[in-house]
DNA sequence: TAATCCATGTGGTTGGACCACATCAACTAG
DNA sequence: CTAGTTGATGTGGTCCAACCACATGGATTA
């Protein structure tokens, strides 16, 4: 076993005994390496694994924001996994939205009226409504996706939703320069938001999963992603 | 931007470019430390953040199994993120047994009949009969709802699902010491398993997608998980 | 009293050294 | 000429010692 699988070890059986608990800090470095009878080198190694995992971030300096503490961020770093295996083309990006439409439609069906996600999700329709550039409009629309898988309830679902929303969020934004007219493809997509919440506030779970996904998939069809082989 | 996010960044254009592809080998670790001008222990954390991602795999010698290897193994990396997760308490195990059942439910509805991954999972139907101890029944299980998930032909749902259950595998195994009876239980499992097929293997997606939800549902309950807060 | 300076502790980065390992070519003994 | 041995080579794995940038907070000073 490698060294630095060994801190990793380590910590993980602080943080299932409880030891070390979210908003926690580790010790730093240098004692780690000391405790542990190996290199800071090491220690590092495992720090930055735990990084990208989105389970501890790491600050420089002294007070608040400083030293390694734990976190719980799964959804940026399952994304961060998925859009480089989309790299390797591994990940066909239709498979992506495939598994996006699925889990939102699940989201969908079940979301809980009255949850303050749902609530979320309202102001960022009216957000959007006075955003003016695309990529403000599309940041918009992604907290609005995550803020509607919230209102289900679970958390993992949440978490590879914003993922697989993050694995293709660059390829997204170039898409919609390929549209042909912006204007009417965000004012149907506004639309069909207010349509999807409407049903899910009126309990109504089923259609809100057929609209989820009908918009999910139209979206992605205008821009030509969806059927036949990823293009990347 | 700190030095390993930028030897990220390279390696990721490499793979995006194609000028490094599935199965090529990154250049040693000296070679790229001097060509991106940074020093190798920078290099060493990116490629140790892209072995945890199951981007690549790295091998000490010289020849075949030497040098850092492109790979794709996004199920294993996105598991042990899970597990993580889990050991945090940030991901309570009844949402994952819960998102497990939604995408197997969908795999095992559009199971393609024919593919090679149906085949593996009847061969390992009948390993499991012979199976002799809980360990090798459970490593069995495992491979077949994988071979299961794969036969959808979603890369993205086969790795989520991979994943899914490697980040509560020690998990299930400390539960199955806590049954009534295992060899009810097992004979049980087996039943079903190969009534599940049976379902596919007749395109009947519809019977093969509640048979999948209730055999995985009711493991867990009769274990004592799925109902109620997370125990651990 | 208020502004300044510096000691302290954090992660970030570097260069160099050495190790274990696996291969392959050159060499040597038969 | 063949078969076995040996050493050179190149890979990742580990460690060390030093230095940097940064943020804080207490000591010092105007």
């Amino acid at each position: 076993m490698r060294t630095h699988e060994l801190v990793l070890q380590w910590i993980e059986k602080q943080l299932s005994d409880g030891d070390l608990a979210l908003g926690g800090r580790l010790p730093g470095e240098r004692a780690m390496a000391e405790q542990l009878k190996v290199s800071r080198t090491s220690v590092r190694e495992a720090v930055r694994i735990l990084e990208a995992m989105g389970v501890v971030r790491a600050g420089v300096g002294s007070g608040k924001d400083a030293g390694t503490v734990v976190i719980a961020e799964p959804g940026s770093a399952l994304g961060s996994t998925l859009r480089l295996h989309v790299a390797t083309r591994h990940l066909p990006v239709a498979d992506i939205v495939e598994t996006r439409v699925l889990l939102e439609s699940w989201a969908a069906e079940r979301a809980q009226v009255g949850v303050p996600a749902l609530e979320e999700a309202a102001e960022l329709l009216d957000q959007m409504d006075a955003a003016s550039d695309i990529d403000a409009f599309l940041a918009l629309d992604a907290r609005f996706h995550v803020a509607l898988a919230q209102a289900a309830g679970n958390s993992v679902v949440s978490a590879m939703m914003a993922s697989l929303r993050g694995a293709i969020e660059n390829y997204a934004g170039e898409l919609t320069g390929n549209l042909p007219d912006w204007n009417a493809t965000s004012d149907r997509l506004r639309a069909e938001h207010r349509a999807i919440l409407t049903a899910v506030n009126d309990n109504d779970g089923g259609r809100a999963a057929e609209l989820v996904a009908a918009h999910i998939q139209g979206f992605y069809t205008e821009a030509g992603v969806g059927s036949g082989p990823s293009p990347r």
